[in-house]
DNA sequence: CACTGTGAACTGTTTCACAGCA
DNA sequence: TGCTGTGAAACAGTTCACAGTG
């Protein structure tokens, strides 16, 4: 069940932000949330939680609201975070370091199993120093893949090689690209793309700030 | 004018990557674009981004299509990006330090003028060190905001400590807050908040590998 | 003639309001 | 009573199709 079509991308985005929000309530020990509740600590309004949540199976008890570690689990489940899974990332430079060492990945059941790079100088360092992750040539993609069931690729390089970089992964047998390129990323429809880009938050914000200008 | 009511966020959220795009037509020599190429490039319908752009005036011209440097012209000043501003970073950790040498605020006309971290053992410290910016308490911070008229700030401390980082922020004057905290921060509404959540999106990307599951 | 700008039709999303249940 | 789940209504965003223009 739980068919991805039908239901709308935005309620699909917002199911993340249930789940961190659960998370919290669990730590407070709360064990039960009403739909009000939920909503309003996420700026949402009850409705739009209730039907969002309808989306994916009856998981409320009349009454009472939702039961927080019953429904986090089964959202973890939806999600299919409720399982291991390794990650690669190709590109290490400071933001691919700086996500190397990234607590989250753990978190949400996701790990770093290997790490790539196209220059030379870098192929064969060890990050962090010593004890970490070894660097290797985009060429070595396709046996990493295979040997660690990869199907997650995280893309940190500049953006003239971004594309490219891409088609190294997506041919080495990566189906989800989470892309901090500032590019949008032409490949295979069936492969799952999601971007982040600073730059555009950026500007985004001081759209916002300025209002409205002459 | 450029009534920021009325406007779609969804229109103005991509104006930022007609934007990026309208860059590499102007890299690559290309004095006019139509709205058929500029969309395509972004996997989006012609009328759409015919309609979006005709939300902030008319840039067009009949039989041609958008001139390209005009264009981009046009779009950094609604977006505020024609003019130089500062912005301070509050969270040196491995996130925060790899933004302060993230040179994609340059290309945005932005400038990181000041740091702040809570932990006393980093205080004092220059990043990148030597020559770098100092890291600073977050006491300092009204009077860096003053100095360098910033408005916009960063936010990169672990979720425990951001709510009250996001306040401390509003309270030395921010007025935009870009957040990397997996939290949904609870500021006054005049203050512009936007949010990248990596294990959001981490979860979008394996909800849809997944596609649909029992 | 190739293109934009735009009202009108359409599609998708959110909000409302209430029946049903513990 | 307090709450969910859900059709129906309202709203928002996108696509269509074409008149207008250099």
């Amino acid at each position: 069940m739980t068919r991805a079509d039908n239901i709308p991308a935005p309620a699909v985005r917002r199911l993340s932000l249930y789940l961190r929000q659960l998370e919290v309530f669990l730590a407070g020990g709360k064990p039960t949330v009403s739909s009000r509740e939920l909503g309003q600590s996420l700026g949402l309004s009850a409705a739009q939680v209730r039907k969002d949540l309808a989306y994916f199976g009856q998981f409320g008890h009349a009454g009472i609201g939702y039961r927080v570690p019953e429904l986090i689990h089964r959202v973890r489940r939806i999600m299919g975070t409720d399982k291991h899974a390794n990650v690669l990332i190709v590109g290490v430079g400071n933001l691919g370091r700086a996500l190397m060492s990234f607590r989250g990945f753990t978190k949400h059941g996701f790990e770093v199993a290997a790490a790539f790079d196209k220059d030379p100088s870098k192929i064969g360092e060890r990050v962090p120093p010593g004890e970490g992750l070894l660097i290797q040539p985009l060429s070595a993609m396709p046996a990493a893949v295979r040997k660690f069931s990869i199907r997650l690729g995280v893309l940190t390089v500049p953006a003239p090689a971004a594309q490219s970089a891409a088609e190294a992964m997506v041919d080495a047998g990566i189906r989800a690209i989470l892309n901090f390129a500032p590019v949008t990323l032409q490949v295979d429809p069936e492969v799952a793309v999601s971007s982040v880009d600073i730059g555009v938050h950026l500007e985004q914000l001081s759209f916002r700030m300025n209002g409205s200008v002459s």
